[in-house]
DNA sequence: TTGTATGCGTTATCAT
DNA sequence: ATGATAACGCATACAA
């Protein structure tokens, strides 16, 4: 930890104006002389151009900001993964912002951008006010959503059909001889949570699935212990009322690896009793016990895509918003082998 | 997505100087009529104050940059929240770097930081080079390290002794009737991993088990899928190689739940046939199946003393560095049940 | 090619 | 209490 120095001393020390001391060290005309003793002079000292001038003078502080409501989630790594990749390239800091449940926080998040402190935003929100919305459309720099913002609103924008994400689970589930099938949603006051629980319905309805609103149940969170807990409460609900469940959807897969938990811990064999599926297709769906199958919402790619368009809203700033949408894929895993294996009888 | 007006503009507005549009914003000496017309002008306006600007003015960014080499391990995101958590109620923001593999790119990072990005660094390293340190070292923005340093260093520090941690989780084995214990470790030229080979030749031969070097094995990485691999391969190993292994520690939970996947895979029943291990305590320890038995390192606890170990150097910057030790502790959980239940013969 | 001088937006110092 | 002005560190338009 030692003082910085300043271009000024840098160049008394090599004997030449401070304004042929910043053009010898970016680059621009100067002799080779003087080159030499600039970055000579420089080197001595330790010199570092200061990144907070450097902003003030030139506009652009070469950071952006991706929020997040929960960077716990494996999701999100995916997302920040690739979009730290695609903006590293550039030269673009990456700073992250887990803003929690609180959207007062996710508010005091987006205004903040209006200080400067970043020249983009990246926000994946699961909850959208209209509060937010408005902060959003009101932010000074542009702004890229990766997700859902109810009403169309004049921001680039990348989705992800996750009805029908949960309408393939259900359809692979009933394919694979599954008929009593339960839902784990999220909190249905969220974005992923109303779209998920529309595909469950729709799903059920095009398949004539009977099922009682006691096969419906909403964790209290996108995590694993919330998924726990509320499959915990599910099976205790369904417990001698009628026919018993042979599967559940859950509605992400850190869910889904609490269903399976729970189911477990009740002594419910999965797959052979209850298959499950989870949704985003994370590391962990690989290398769970069982492996869970899963529909990947691509989120490295929605990542990137989100990356490339601020990257052009950078370079274009009057273009007209974008909206680009990707599709869910299906990924079998042991989690939904069928009861009887097939071919077998 | 607006233009941002600047003091001037609002001082010319309320009709006052630039100066008392200052301080009327900033709380210094002000008629209260020139507070009244100066909010008001800034508010018609949308005035916010330029952050590099006053950066520039004031020195400090109010941001602190937390470096790690992978944000998709829980271990990390327990700190991180810790941090923000400390950091936020300051008006500090956070900023995170997922350094990846490449020492350069945390070089890179670390030597970032004298150009002024950021006030304070926590990095919770898992490779250090004398390079690195020495970048540390150099550093002109305080720096804590969680972690280990190998060498003493005029550095804030948090450590975990984690070859004690493993340590711990062989003797919970023994304890239970384990003799046969494997050990699935990470890299060995990560600290992290020699630390914990430390631990587990040590216990291993103060508790006299017989094991050969097949009954250790690196994963590639700190990672589930990395533990998985190394879990099939252990199992290849010692197939029909003498006797059967009845435990596993692995080097963190990553690593846990993916040998418990290769165990499942390859028909041993877990914990009947064989316990495991994990360190971390993370949360996918706790909804796993089985739940991992796992050595908590008290990531919450270490990413807080970090903070506070910066936030006290803010203040005292000529102070002596500090360092920190928290003490690891045994989570005891379902995939370590004793073979055949204690009390029961 | 080189040096002088100005401005980026803010806050602090110094008179008034 | 207020206004003019200097300064933070850098990059550039302009004159030499």
């Amino acid at each position: 930890m030692q003082e910085k120095p300043n271009l000024h001393q840098v160049a008394r020390l090599a004997g030449v104006s401070i304004a042929s001391a910043s053009r010898a060290l970016t680059g621009q005309s100067a002799s080779a002389e003087t080159v030499r003793k600039v970055r000579s002079a420089a080197k001595q000292l330790g010199y570092v151009p200061d990144a907070t001038a450097r902003t003030l003078r030139l506009g652009g502080t070469r950071q952006v900001v991706f929020a997040v409501d929960d960077i716990g989630n494996p999701n999100y790594v995916a997302m920040l993964r690739a979009i730290e990749h695609e903006l590293g390239h550039r030269g673009i800091r990456l700073s992250v912002s887990s803003t929690g449940r609180e959207m007062k926080q996710t508010l005091d998040l987006v205004r903040s951008l209006n200080v400067g402190v970043a020249d983009g935003l990246i926000i994946s929100p699961i909850r959208v006010t209209p509060q937010l919305r408005r902060a959003l459309e009101e932010c000074v720099v542009p702004v890229v959503v990766i997700g859902s913002l109810d009403k169309e609103v004049a921001i680039d924008r990348v989705r992800v059909n996750s009805t029908k994400a949960v309408e393939m689970a259900v359809a692979h589930l009933v394919e694979t001889g599954r008929r009593h099938i339960a839902f784990i949603n999220g909190p249905l006051d969220t974005n992923p949570g109303a779209a998920r629980q529309l595909g469950f319905e729709t799903a059920a309805s095009h398949h004539a699935l009977s099922y009682s609103s006691g096969h419906m149940i909403c964790a209290d969170d996108f995590t694993a212990a919330a998924g726990l807990a509320a499959g915990n409460k599910l099976i205790k609900n369904l417990k001698g009322a009628g026919e018993p469940i042979d599967a559940i959807v859950a509605a992400n897969d850190l869910i889904g690896v609490g269903a399976i938990s729970a189911c477990v811990g009740a002594g419910l064999q999965v797959p052979t009793d209850v298959a499950v599926t989870g949704i985003d297709d994370t590391e962990i769906a690989a290398v769970f016990n069982p492996p869970l199958t899963s529909v990947s919402l691509r989120a490295a790619k929605r990542g990137r895509q989100a990356a490339q368009l601020l990257l052009k809203r950078f370079e274009e700033p009057f273009r007209d918003p974008e909206l680009l949408t990707v599709d869910p894929v299906l990924k079998v895993r042991a989690s939904t082998l069928p009861p009887q294996p097939e071919g077998t009888y």
